[in-house]
DNA sequence: TCGATTTTTGTAATCGATTACATCTTGTGA
DNA sequence: TCACAAGATGTAATCGATTACAAAAATCGA
């Protein structure tokens, strides 16, 4: 039995549909691409062939004549991250839909991954990229540019011109947030930074501090703790939360995740949530429904963020739209649930105190 | 200004290359594939002109040629769910370092849509496949294994000849499971499912009745409680305890999300968890150890077995071994955390009601 | 029935690389 | 210096489709 036995499997090609039909193989193309350009005997003859033969054509073939790949490539900080995943199921069923396939690209939280996917681009392997990454991929002198690719934004936004942004309300909501914990009588404020230089964060810190201002406090009504965006982000900052005489009782964090591990980690002290201190978290992934108490959090619609970015970028590819007629940004939404409410107490260590 | 030029970049071809160094093609491409065949003098020569020019290779022509995509298609039920989002980083990994790149099937877990890739495979998009779902996708009267492309299940095992298994030994935790939970004096067991039908719950609920036998119950000692590989489903099986008198107090959930929704809802109708009720599930996902209590669980080696099955994979796609040559079973470890514990009353209703 | 027009089909170039084979250079030993 | 082997390079076929253009067939009106 020889080595290779599984894997022969005889390869057909349009000639041999061709001849079997009888025809040339520019009309087998034809009949699989634009019946209505043959008659309808022939289509019919041709499609016998191509039955009886189980042909389906070669796509590289066909992606080297016709200059389409009918791929995009997707790029992501991190694919683990729900955030992301459930982006990527949107952009999956709009494309699926246009028979373009989806090329992942995970960056896995370390930039040095993204000069593969440069390569990628510039070898022309793809049709179009959408970035998640708030920046373009570089690989020593060569942007992903170069490759003169469409590219589209989304989550993150790249100000650039010729590049469409499709992302959400960050700054708003941030501001939001501060302005609903003020109305709930906080007075102290903490902050849980995303990963520091990204444009995500930039942006909902950026809506914290006109937050701030515009509920009419200063610099010093807050306090700030940085890492990425990541659940030990949170349990970092509760740490350095714990320590503290005078602590702030309206936390923001800058995604679910950090206020889902500082939620744990401050309870685990038996501070207690939302009434010795209340979290607001970002994102609105599924599993902030499941924690105790549910997260307070602002819901990205992400399913359609996907779904609009992926729109967005097939526009561009067929030369539907100019790029710079395009940037989009979608409401979130404000799910009051368990992690937050009114401050009870000035000094709620007192009140626990008490309590006991 | 013309609606294209945003996308107008001149395309480099190894012939451009050729002419600027004043050689042949072949030479060229020699150069950049396999640079001994060529005189230095020659070498730099072309390099000189490669890194002028900017020249990047046309990858589809190069696949044409070949007849290597370089490509590898991984199918996954659904990409949301943490644990193949872990595997995937896994197999990301390995792929990467081999520079292939890796096309992602998102069943979402609708099986009408493994139709789209069973063309994928046929119409040699990729050199490879990689399933995470138990079986072989079809489209009508065609299977994928018809491409002749060297398959790999991971996680899920498929019992074919000529397909090698990278999995987990789920049912021998199952079965530790049971006995562990029997250890702690439990007595009535529950068994959420995962998506019934899926060889994964197969093995798993094989795992759980050998160790209910092996500890000495029988058929009446256990119930089940039936749904996908989600959160829901613990929801629903914990209103169905809810509402028993004689409950269960050692639960086995075949996921992780099950476990999770499980213990959120009996918790919001006051039963502890493990005082009242044990709950472990299976997966070891990340989220498992920001509950509360954290999630008794197994882990499953998620990552390892990303890289291990690509890298099965590839030594398929290189003909470096046969597909029977391999079935790999890798070992998943208890984690012991907070909810699961010794039975404290036969009836811990009544220690419910002493207690208020 | 014939010629003009339209529709259908076939021939061959093309996409951009790789590589078998042929040819030309270079190097070596006598 | 010459003959011959080894090494470097060039020529052209090839991968498998699509499609411009040419040629053939069908349709139509007079």
């Amino acid at each position: 039995m020889s080595r290779k036995r599984w894997r022969a499997v005889k390869e057909i090609r349009i000639a041999d549909v061709a001849r079997l039909a009888g025809v040339s193989t520019a009309t087998v193309s034809r009949v699989l691409s634009d019946p209505d350009k043959v008659r309808q005997k022939t289509h019919d003859l041709v499609m016998e062939a191509v039955k009886r033969s189980g042909y389906i054509p070669n796509s590289t073939a066909q992606k080297l004549r016709t200059r389409r790949t009918m791929n995009v490539l997707v790029i992501a900080p991190r694919l683990t991250n729900p955030v992301f995943a459930e982006i990527l199921r949107g952009v999956d069923d709009e494309l699926t839909q246009s028979g373009y396939g989806i090329i992942i690209g995970n960056l896995d939280n370390r930039r040095e991954r993204e000069a593969r996917y440069v390569d990628l681009a510039l070898s022309r392997q793809v049709d179009g990229v959408l970035l998640l990454t708030g920046y373009i991929p570089e690989k020593g002198p060569r942007s992903m540019r170069d490759s003169g690719l469409p590219i589209v934004a989304m989550c993150a936004a790249i100000h650039e011109d010729g590049i469409p942004n499709v992302v959400v309300q960050d700054r708003e909501a941030t501001r939001q947030a501060v302005e609903y914990l003020a109305r709930l009588g906080h007075r102290r404020f903490g902050y849980i930074s995303g990963t520091l230089g990204s444009i995500i964060e930039f942006e909902r810190f950026a809506g914290f501090q006109e937050g701030i201002a515009a509920a009419g406090f200063s610099q010093n009504d807050f306090l700030r703790w940085e890492g990425p965006f990541v659940f030990s982000t949170g349990v970092t900052a509760a740490e350095a939360f714990l320590q503290m005489k005078d602590r702030p009782t309206g936390i923001f964090a800058a995604c679910d995740e950090s206020a889902i591990g500082f939620i744990k980690r401050v309870r685990a002290e038996r501070v207690r949530v939302p009434q010795d201190v209340s979290v607001i978290g970002f994102d609105g992934i599924e599993y902030a429904d499941y924690t105790e108490p549910t997260l307070t959090t602002f819901r990205q619609p992400l399913h359609e963020l996907g779904c609009v970015g992926a729109d967005v970028l097939l526009k561009l590819i067929h030369n539907e739209m100019k790029p710079d007629d395009w940037s989009i940004r979608l409401p979130v939404m404000l799910l009051e649930r368990e992690t937050t409410g009114p401050v009870l107490h000035k000094d709620y260590k007192s009140l626990r105190r008490s309590a006991v």
